[in-house]
RNA sequence: GCCGGAGUGGCGGAAUUGGCAGACGCGCCGGAUUCAAAAUCCGGUGAGGGCAACCUCAUGUGGGUUCGAGUCCCACCUCCGGUACCA
């Protein structure tokens, strides 16, 4: 048995941590705590795929690293297993969602302890487990709960809401009415992406183009009865909090980009009868600007206000509520055939193509509250109903959209912004013949004229304030968070609906009692949606759908919760994955939170962690958590994609063609730009040579084919599957390899045969350290219990130094690329000294655990590796007697010198000048300078 | 279009943040061992030139700063990822 058998060790290692409770965690840490977590998986029936190991490698390296130096380390794994998929699957196959996800968490759970990582498995939980969805529940109803107060900028309960007399005044109901009206979870009628595919409305964020993000189904806007969370009230929140947090900038800036602050003015617009417009000018001025436009007005959102004087139309979306109003008699059917149209366009067929303007004109006209001019008033939609005031002020002049929809309507353009003198189309814009979007100086703007474009913004924003018809404004492109699905697999909502005698709704909603959640999913027949957006969990027995409480009889809420919702908050219940009484334990919350470190993909940079963000912010509102932050530090792990590919194309007669002038056509096929339909062909290396920059065929040279890495796909045929890369290597060279690919945020295409090399470093690891020629497995001869020489020391001190810091810094590749030479130089060494080994294989430890955990055995080590204390590294067995150092002799090197590292400047400099070669080299020439770094160079500057 | 990120040998990638470009691995070439092979061990390997010691050129392209630039500044090219009428 005496060679690398890693399918005979990494079993049994594994089954000695799980009986040995090797990384089970205490309950509340001593010392120095660290919380490593990994964004858990949806436990898909395909198993993991490379990319999975590759994050969660580097978070157990970190958490082995940080236990040996002595932290309390949390690292915890679960299931994030409500979804789509599952139902699917259900559909089909009419098998129960649970008893797939069941099979799929097993399945997961097998893969991963097959790699070893040091999870705490006692505290693994899933999404789907009644224990834990019982708290997602438990928090939805604390938002529920919950309003927010702007001028706090905090979440309160709703209790504390303070109730207008004109409200209190209309009695009980309408009281609770406004209520509903300000908690953070609320229902709303909101135009929602209905997907008939899919059977289910999708929030914004799943649709892509117009297209579902799963299954790209064609998605139709259509208004229904939501449950909507106000994300947006935690705006300003949500944007500040990043500021303190160590995340990559690109997630940060694209979060801020999500949120989309934009500072500017709302303005009311005239709309009623010419004769009232003087009265009305005169109330507002007297009043003030009101939260609620007036049916007088029409109110618009602009970040220019600067430009009002340049406003010489207006446009409402086709969905804003005044559109009915401002539409006269003879335009009324052809606003109402505009209208109609738009509604059923799917985002897609609105945004597809070139995307030109297109509109109607209302008939009415406003009146701009700055020239007292009459604008007309037009409805396009390419204003959106969702965003600002559904309506806009529009000043082609200095908009590209308004500019662009002003010429195809023929409507006037006046420019008020002067560009600078030197723009090359100054003459152009002033004639309003092109558009001017940047910032420059104000004409045409009456009494504003001359000022900057910041000067005016602000000028016109007090005018407009004083005048009771403006005032300055925030807007976000963030929008409220749909928050119900027409699902059968996700949890159901604690929410009861009081229901009268003829089983009608009363509009009277309640909360299911905290004892009685939490509230399970029915058991139905069958799984299948019935095309209409109404939910499956409708189709429940009336056991569960009816409850009686308090003598009242209400309808449970059908529609479940979104997939985000479970991993909003699982972080929390890792903490304390079993308290039956309370989401988490606060002494043990504050102990353990924030997360240290978070490692996950990209393609969770908004929606996951701007949820989980609001959820937490919400939590910690209303005291159940003690940070407001939940993740201190994210990191990215770059994608893996398959192996690199080698295209060639072929015509039609199987000639060559090169791949420089294959393009894809309108319908994606590929042609050559002589017309010539092409098709790809997978070429082998060995035929290939580089020339240039691309590579070309070795028979003729002036065909160029693509080299490519593509995503790892089912179609493709590219995926590589971790069982085949263990069962072939072992988990410790999948571990190695997909830390030695590359930096770990980078994106990194695999290669079956960087696989082999690092299972070679761990055969040699091996045999410096064991006997491979002997029948039983003993240490090899050469490792002796001696003490390590100079030399030695030096390495093994190097090692410990780099593999310490590197680890520290998420370096994994170069940590690994360390203990690769240290092997490298002691493979070489007649003696080994049985401290070096020992040393060296704690520090491997993190990355390669089994092997790591066989050899320390053989070495005498008792107890396991994990326990063992992280080395450290002598500054004094670094130094070295003398180092080589180059002469550069203006700025290339000439010449190299051994000196003392400590050699101070100018001993350096006369050192390098007594040299015979460097004398020679200098020979009749004049020193210009002299330049001397301690321990590094020598550059002469001569001429 | 806009916003990010990246361009270094045949390939994946290293380079104290301005100081010996190419660590480490793959691949390739040579040697030892072997009857032979596999495995292993040892050595070589950016390109071009020279018998040689050496010389010249090299970090996407073109400029610049500097004694010295893969690293800093300006302009451009290519690829990857994200995003798309947000007033």
């Amino acid at each position: 048995m005496p060679r690398y058998n890693p399918s005979q060790i990494e079993p049994t290692w594994q089954s000695y941590w799980e009986t040995n409770r090797t990384f089970a965690t205490p309950d509340l840490p001593s010392g120095t705590k660290r919380y490593v977590l990994d964004m858990f998986p949806y436990p898909s029936g395909d198993g993991l795929h490379v990319g999975h190991p590759e994050g969660y490698t580097a978070t157990d390296i970190v958490a082995r690293f940080a236990r040996m130096r002595g932290e309390t380390v949390l690292h915890p794994m679960g299931f994030d297993a409500f979804g789509l998929p599952a139902e699917e699957h259900a559909i089909k196959t009419g098998e129960h969602p649970r008893v797939q996800t069941q099979r799929n968490i097993d399945n997961f759970t097998r893969q991963l302890k097959m790699l070893g990582f040091s999870y705490d498995w006692e505290r693994v939980i899933s999404t789907t487990d009644e224990e834990y969805f019982r708290w997602t529940q438990w928090i939805f109803l604390v938002l529920y709960d919950t309003w927010f107060d702007s001028a706090l900028q905090k979440g309160r309960p709703i209790d504390e809401l303070p109730i207008p007399e004109e409200v209190s005044d209309q009695g009980e109901d309408e009281v609770a009415k406004f209520r509903d009206n300000h908690r953070l979870a609320y229902q709303a009628d909101a135009l929602v992406n209905w997907c008939p595919e899919l059977g289910t409305v999708l929030a914004n964020e799943e649709v892509q183009d117009g297209k579902s993000e799963r299954g790209g189904y064609p998605v139709k806007r259509i208004p229904l009865r939501q449950w909507m969370l106000r994300i947006t009230d935690y705006a300003e929140r949500l944007l500040e909090g990043l500021d303190d947090l160590d995340w990559p900038v690109g997630i940060k800036k694209l979060q801020q980009d999500w949120i989309g602050r934009s500072t500017g003015a709302e303005v009311d617009f005239y709309i009623g009868a010419e004769s009232d417009y003087e009265s009305w000018k005169a109330d507002r001025k007297g009043a003030g600007f009101p939260s609620e436009s007036d049916d007088r007005a029409l109110r618009v959102y602009t970040t220019r206000p600067d430009t009002l004087f340049g406003a010489t139309y207006m446009v409402v979306a086709p969905e804003h509520p005044l559109v009915e109003s401002l539409t006269t008699a003879s335009h009324r059917q052809e606003v109402l055939d505009y209208c109609e149209k738009a509604s059923f366009k799917s985002d897609r067929e609105r945004t597809d193509g070139d995307r030109g303007k297109t509109g109607v004109f209302s008939g009415s006209y406003a009146v701009n509250p700055v020239t007292g001019n009459r604008v007309p008033i037009w409805i396009a939609d390419y204003v959106l109903a969702g965003y600002g005031t559904g309506a806009i002020m529009a000043v082609p002049a200095h908009d590209e959209r308004d500019f662009e929809f002003a010429t195809q309507f023929e409507l006037s353009v006046i420019p008020v912004v002067n560009p600078p003198s030197d723009h090359p189309k100054r003459e152009d814009i002033l004639a309003g013949q092109v558009c001017f979007a940047a910032q420059g100086v104000a004409i045409n703007s009456g009494e504003f004229d001359g000022q900057s474009t910041e000067e005016v913004k602000i000028a016109i924003t007090e005018q407009l304030t004083s005048n009771g018809t403006g005032c300055a404004a925030v807007n976000y492109k963030l929008r409220d968070w749909l928050f119900s699905r027409q699902r059968f697999w996700g949890e159901p909502f604690p929410i009861l609906h009081e229901v009268n005698e003829e089983g009608e709704y009363t509009g009277v909603k309640r909360a299911v009692p905290v004892e009685d959640l939490p509230v399970k999913l029915p058991e139905l027949e069958d799984f299948k949606p019935h095309g209409r957006p109404e939910p499956p969990l409708a189709k429940a027995d009336e056991d569960w759908l009816y409850v009686e409480l308090d003598g009242k009889r209400y309808r449970r809420e059908t529609n479940t919760m979104p997939q985000w919702a479970g991993s909003c908050w699982y972080y929390l219940r890792y903490i304390d994955p079993s308290n039956q009484q309370q989401l988490i334990d606060p002494a043990k919350e504050k102990a353990w939170m924030p997360v240290d470190l978070y490692v996950g993909g990209a393609e969770h940079a908004v929606l996951h962690l701007l949820y989980s963000r609001f959820w937490h912010k919400v939590l910690f509102d209303r005291g159940h958590v003690t940070v407001p932050e939940p993740f201190n530090r994210l990191v990215n792990q770059g994608m893996i994609l398959g192996e690199v590919e080698y295209t060639g194309y072929l015509d039609e007669e199987n000639n060559p063609v090169t791949a420089q002038e294959v393009k894809r056509d309108d319908e994606g096929n590929r042609v050559a730009t002589d017309g010539r339909i092409v098709k790809p062909v997978s070429m082998d290396e060995a035929d290939l040579e580089k020339k240039g920059e691309t590579f070309v065929l070795k028979s003729d040279p002036s065909i160029r084919v693509d080299s490519r890495a593509f995503k790892m796909s089912k179609s493709r045929g590219n995926v590589v599957n971790p069982d085949d890369i263990v069962q072939q290597y072992g988990a410790d060279s999948l571990r190695l390899y997909e830390m030695f690919m590359g930096p770990l945020e980078a994106t990194k295409p695999w290669a079956m045969t960087g696989v082999g090399g690092v299972r070679n470093f761990l055969d040699r690891v091996w045999r410096m350290i064991v006997d491979d020629k002997a029948d039983e497995l003993v240490l090899a001869a050469s490792v002796v219990d001696e003490e390590c020489n100079e030399s030695q020391m030096r390495t093994l001190h190097l090692t410990i130094k780099k593999v310490t810091e590197d680890t520290e810094a998420m370096s994994f590749n170069t940590a690994i690329a360390r203990m690769m030479e240290f092997t490298n130089f002691f493979t070489r060494e007649k003696t080994r000294p049985r401290s070096a080994m020992k040393s060296f294989v704690i520090l491997l430890s993190p990355y390669a655990p089994h092997i790591a955990e066989e050899l320390w055995k053989l070495l005498g080590g008792n107890d396991s590796i994990s326990n063992q204390t992280w080395p450290k590294w002598e500054e004094s067995a670094l130094v070295e007697s003398s180092v080589e150092i180059p002469v550069q002799i203006n700025g290339k090197v000439k010449v190299k010198i051994s000196i003392s590292p400590d050699t101070p400047r100018e001993e350096m400099m006369e050192l390098a000048l007594a040299d015979d070669r460097v004398k020679a080299l200098i020979e009749g020439k004049t020193i210009v300078k002299q330049i001397a770094v301690p321990g590094r160079l020598v550059n002469l500057v001569v001429k």
